[in-house]
DNA sequence: TGCTGATGCGTACGTCATACGCAGTGGAGT
DNA sequence: ACTCCACTGCGTATGACGTACGCATCAGCA
């Protein structure tokens, strides 16, 4: 009926049916979403991209998700994963949360478009209580209470969070000519030392990407073995 | 020559002026795009809304910055703003790092905007450059090598850029029947435990928000501490 | 063979960033 | 005084975007 009568009078194909394309799902289009994002980036993603890519139209997208943000926290959710498995570090509770937080330095590595959702207003997924769960048990054998281990999950999340900005995206730090230029009498001299060493230090590990990271972590675990000590056993404040 | 007749032939008052309006500076166009984002957050920040609330055209800001990205870049600079003066604290590495710390969570929270712009690929202005040379300047005391102090301020500013998104923004945690609901198997059993607890520690304690910043980086500081010992002095290790 | 709910999509609208070029202004040079 | 010109502000237009709305198609079932 509506079709045109050309193909009835000329006994084309009867082509009503759409091209074989495999369905759309919500899942489907949280993971082209993803894929995009882990590309081209966050900016780069709209509707129509995304559609694009799944070979749809754009308005076809709005069948399986409300709108863009609520398809940004699902792509959030998909990229975090499933909480790492921790099972065999148990007793450890150091080596453990080591391997949580290199697990999410991880995360941010491979989507790097997660760190800055990261840190803005959200809603928390299932997934991401259930690394928090991860994260909590293995904290247990420390003997520390519930509420302080959250405390001490905070501050290994703030390090991670904050030093997986050096991993991609963060502050590009100036060229040594651009502090020179703007800085003459010496306004960035210590700046200036340290990029200058890092570099060279860089250049000598050659391929051990993460060593700062390491560092930190150590640091980091330091402090927290030592608030252990000192709220579980005797005091152990360094002084 | 250009003026309507009747303007003339009826003495009507020569308005050829422009309504007397402040001129536009590129400072103004960036405080007024500060404001708007410190007031209705980032998202709703458009070159409309700012060249409305400066009683200007749209196309006038243009004028003045490239686009809005490098808006936004000025607006990043403006509000990290100087560095903090830590010259009272000249000669204790870790009172000075510590004031450094809650200046910069300081920028954090009256700036909340900022911080998902802090995780993202950027380029370093004055003004960031001159609070890292300011925190290598304040570790200057502990006898580091500068590229040590650069791996240790990455350190402390990746724990408050971490520990900053729970003043504002972050994860806001399940509620306690959305956690029962989807892991009545225990399956979340640490993390409502955990929640309860700092709900009633929270409340316990009443009007001393930062506790848990407070307790994050007195761990952090420890573990430098601990470092600086072992890389400085002798073997500091905890074991 | 019709009915019904689920799915895909075309059209339309409002908002956005921004390219382009004109118009008023004020100062410098004649 | 007059001309010129750089600077500043702005009106219009374009194309991308998110998404409301309603029609078209289809699978399954009566």
């Amino acid at each position: 009926m509506t079709r045109p009568p050309d193909d009835l009078l000329w006994g084309g194909p009867a082509e009503t049916r759409r091209p074989a394309r495999p369905r759309l799902t919500r899942d489907r289009v949280v993971e082209a979403a993803v894929r995009l994002a882990d590309v081209e980036g966050l900016p780069a993603l709209s509707m129509q991209r995304v559609a694009e890519d799944l070979g749809a139209a754009t308005m076809s997208l709005y069948r399986h998700v409300p709108g863009k943000a609520e398809l940004v926290m699902l792509m959030f959710e998909r990229a975090v994963g499933p909480a790492p498995d921790l099972a065999g570090r148990r007793g450890d509770w150091r080596a453990a949360l080591a391997d949580w937080a290199r697990a999410n330095r991880d995360v941010f590595a491979r989507h790097p478009w997660t760190l800055p959702l990261a840190t803005s207003p959200r809603a928390m997924g299932p997934n991401e209580a259930a690394w928090t769960e991860a994260a909590l048990r293995a904290l247990a054998p420390s003997g520390l209470p519930p509420a302080a281990r959250l405390d001490v999950l905070l501050l290994v999340n703030g390090y991670v969070r904050g030093s997986a900005v050096d991993l991609d995206g963060g502050p590009t730090p100036p060229s040594a000519q651009a502090l020179a230029a703007h800085g003459p009498d010496g306004r960035y001299a210590e700046l200036a030392a340290a990029l200058a060493e890092a570099e060279i230090e860089a250049e000598a590990a050659g391929g051990t990407p993460g060593a700062a990271f390491e560092f930190g972590l150590a640091r980091v675990l330091d402090g927290v073995q030592l608030y252990i000590r000192g709220a579980v056993g005797g005091s152990g404040r360094p002084g």
